[in-house]
DNA sequence: TTGACATATTCCCATATTGGAATGTATAAC
DNA sequence: GTTATACATTCCAATATGGGAATATGTCAA
């Protein structure tokens, strides 16, 4: 058997570095999808097959303009694996007291 | 081309659910591989291969006693992984804040 | 309508991945 | 030494994955 599919979970999604880089660049504005293969130096079918994985999971939001499809990262599912790695930061503590003010707002 | 190991890189290996599991489980106390088998109901090959994959990435620490092979979680691997999805949490708190206003209003 | 442009889809290939069975190996117990 | 225990390793099959080429679809412009 396989691992769970890539569509399903935003864990398995930002396991590409190419989609991380997608995001990255995605985080500072929207782009097209041309935009995008342009400056990662992609093609552009692989640029939308990436997209589509990342939307499939909400990590992208999209937004059609024109012939042109707009995409623009959503922060907020990237919030489950931020939340998720931090259950792990007991250790941390000593050294960053201030995340507190993260986990406030989380639970 | 596929993929970038999953042996080299963090993100990687915890795109796997039952790699996740363990780390969870390995976050509360050290187990041996036979615990971890038993815990999560999993084969003992299976296990021993997804801890290999957490080692080689630092995810996990790992200790001899005996014939048993002690694994732990090493959290400060995982700091990567928070510190990363945390570049994206620029508009959390935006969205904290209406999130409360609207609560706050609705009484 | 015709043509150009932007993106999506399909097909194919090489490779990676996981799990299980069988087997190997190291350590402890007797 | 012999045996049992605890892991590690190897081999195998089924499936998933990413990239590129070719093609299809959709949208604007003239």
């Amino acid at each position: 058997m396989a691992r769970a599919s890539t569509r399903s979970d935003p864990f398995n999604a930002i396991a590409e570095p190419r989609r991380r880089h997608i995001l990255e660049l995605l985080a500072a504005d929207e782009r097209s999808v041309g935009e995008i293969a342009d400056a990662l130096e992609m093609g552009q079918p692989s640029v939308t097959k990436h997209l589509q994985v990342l939307h499939h999971v909400g990590l992208v939001h999209v937004r059609r303009d024109g012939r042109r499809t707009m995409y623009r990262t959503n922060s907020d599912t990237l919030r489950t694996i931020h939340d998720w790695s931090g259950r792990f930061a007991q250790h941390w503590r000593s050294q960053l007291r201030r995340i507190k003010s993260h986990a406030e707002g989380k639970r």
